[in-house]
RNA sequence: GCCGAUGUAGCUCAGUGGUAGAGCGCUUGCUUCCCAAGCAAGAUAUGCGGGUUCGAUUCCCGUCAUCGGCUCCA
């Protein structure tokens, strides 16, 4: 039932406006999604939660915007120009792909023998390896790189020196302001800096929705610390995560921890730990929210070697200078997004007015990510009903988004609200001209309350904490 | 990028070498109407390009996209 319910999701983002595919007049354009109506304001509200947990309500942590495209020399520095490029070879028979590194490692380590000297993987010629599909032996295109940075050309011609990549990674940009904004915010070690942006990766299979793009949207926090704190550090941070996701609702059975194998570490990571979900994709089950790394001191290293710069901390305590140590939440908007819609959907039986019983869609997202916090909706569409409910939706608007609908039945329209998660649904009816009072029914319970015109707006706030 | 499958309305799906169908959804009107109600009316589709043909949504080729598998996922 997961990989339907994943299926059913993406239908109802298509219908009720919160993701559509790029481009779709055009035929659309590989893993690229547009985000609805529906889709912005679910898609701002994660963003706000986390820039409020992780940056506002936190003492030892700043905010930061840096550009998407940074001098190519960053890129140098940081290993990434070196790292993000990988050989491909094709199997000349049947064309399947490999990347080259990998064959060659696989080959030394079987013929390795005992009491023998290791073979070099890098020595180890095309000649000798068969593919593993077909069994051709030698039969290999000459490697091809592959490079996971997007370019672009700057300046008036396309040239070389207007050579820059789009950032992959949203970090580099918080490493090579790490100085000034020490300086400026006047903030010592342990302490953080946040950002949220959008990171370009050339992913040679992206898919699952808009789970693996090409253009997507990070939070990451680098929390810098004295070396040898590091490790309790860590665990702090990966606590701290997964509770900002329990937190908001997100089912704790749903939720692991994945720790990556030593050897298939990035190149700058000691320890890397992952927050998953529980998507229920073809294939694998989990799929990974955020990432938690432990990057040690190796991006102000290297940036001070390149740049010049020094880029450590002078403790005037203790009389130590020391490069910082850094503790990385990295956390993708998309994915955390798709993972709120998949855990908060539900399909809940209710009665209906033939004495029969109805499939009732609703999303049960945390009021503060709702996309609409409340919906107006006059009973029935008249001169006297209808004018009242835009008249309370337009105050309600100063705080909150609300939505104002007085077409076609009453049942409908509140089923409509469940299945984009909209926490209450507030109905003005006949009496309300008499008693200047309206109903509030609630999204999960579907209980009622009669509350005053008056007392409208403190009843939500008082319901609406924090959104 | 390779192999396989698929592509018809907003969604789910029929169907045909000769004027394109349904259910749900949507819009409008009526019904003093609290959980997908009733009645009436209405809008919307063959991914894109080429070929064969008197005529192609249907057959063929290409392309784009989606899904599954492989390679990749720092």
């Amino acid at each position: 039932m997961p990989a339907s319910t994943i299926d059913t999701v993406i239908s109802l983002c298509k219908r009720r406006g919160f993701v559509y595919q790029c481009g779709e007049i055009y035929g659309g354009t590989k893993s690229a999604w547009d985000y609805g109506p529906l889709g912005v304001e679910l898609k701002e509200n994660i963003k706000r939660q986390w820039w409020r947990t992780m940056v506002q309500s936190r003492d030892d942590v700043v905010g930061l915007d840096s550009s998407v495209i940074l001098p190519t020399r960053v890129w140098e520095a940081s290993g990434h120009l070196a790292a993000f490029v990988d050989p491909l070879v094709e199997c000349l028979s049947c064309h399947r792909r490999y990347r080259q590194d990998h064959l060659q490692e696989a080959y030394a380590e079987k013929k390795a023998k005992p009491g023998q000297d290791d073979i070099d993987p890098d020595t180890v010629s095309m000649d000798l390896i068969a593919c593993a599909n077909c069994g051709t032996k030698g039969q290999w295109t000459e490697p091809r790189m592959f490079n996971g940075l997007l370019k672009t050309y700057l300046g008036p011609v396309e040239s070389e020196e207007g050579l820059h990549y789009l950032r992959p990674e949203t970090a580099q940009g918080i490493f090579v302001n790490f100085g000034q904004v020490m300086t400026s915010s006047r903030k010592k070690p342990p302490f953080g800096i946040g950002q949220i942006g959008k990171s370009f990766r050339n992913e040679i299979t992206p898919g699952n929705f808009i789970f693996r793009t090409r253009e997507f949207e990070q939070m990451e926090m680098e929390f810098f610390v004295k070396p040898g704190d590091d490790e309790q550090w860590h665990e702090y941070w990966l606590e701290e995560r997964m509770g900002w996701y329990t937190g908001l609702g997100v089912t704790p059975e749903n939720l692991r921890f994945y720790e990556h194998a030593a050897e298939k570490l990035s190149h700058y990571s000691k320890r890397t730990v992952d927050i998953e979900y529980r998507f229920g994709f073809q294939g694998s089950e989990w799929g990974e929210l955020e990432g938690v790394a432990n990057r040690t001191d190796f991006d102000l290293t290297t940036h001070s070697q390149h740049s010049g710069s020094e880029l450590s901390f002078h403790d005037q305590a203790t009389g130590e200078r020391w490069t910082p140590f850094v503790i990385e939440p990295a956390a993708g908007v998309n994915r955390s997004m798709m993972a709120f819609l998949v855990d908060a959907y539900a399909e809940d039986e209710a009665p209906n007015t033939k004495g029969g019983v109805d499939v009732r869609t609703v999303l049960r997202l945390d009021h503060r990510l709702a996309p609409v916090k409340a919906a107006v909706l006059p009973l029935s569409r008249n001169e006297a009903l209808s004018p009242a409910a835009r008249d309370l939706a337009k105050e309600l608007r100063g705080y909150w988004n609300v939505d104002f609908d007085d077409t076609q039945a009453i049942g409908r329209r509140y089923r409509r609200q469940d299945e984009i998660g909209t926490p209450f649904c507030i109905t003005v009816d006949f009496e309300t001209l008499e008693d200047q009072a309206v109903t509030i029914r609630e999204r999960d319970t579907m209980q009622q309350e009669r509350v005053a015109l008056s007392q409208v707006r403190e009843w939500l706030a008082a319901r609406l904490p924090g959104c």
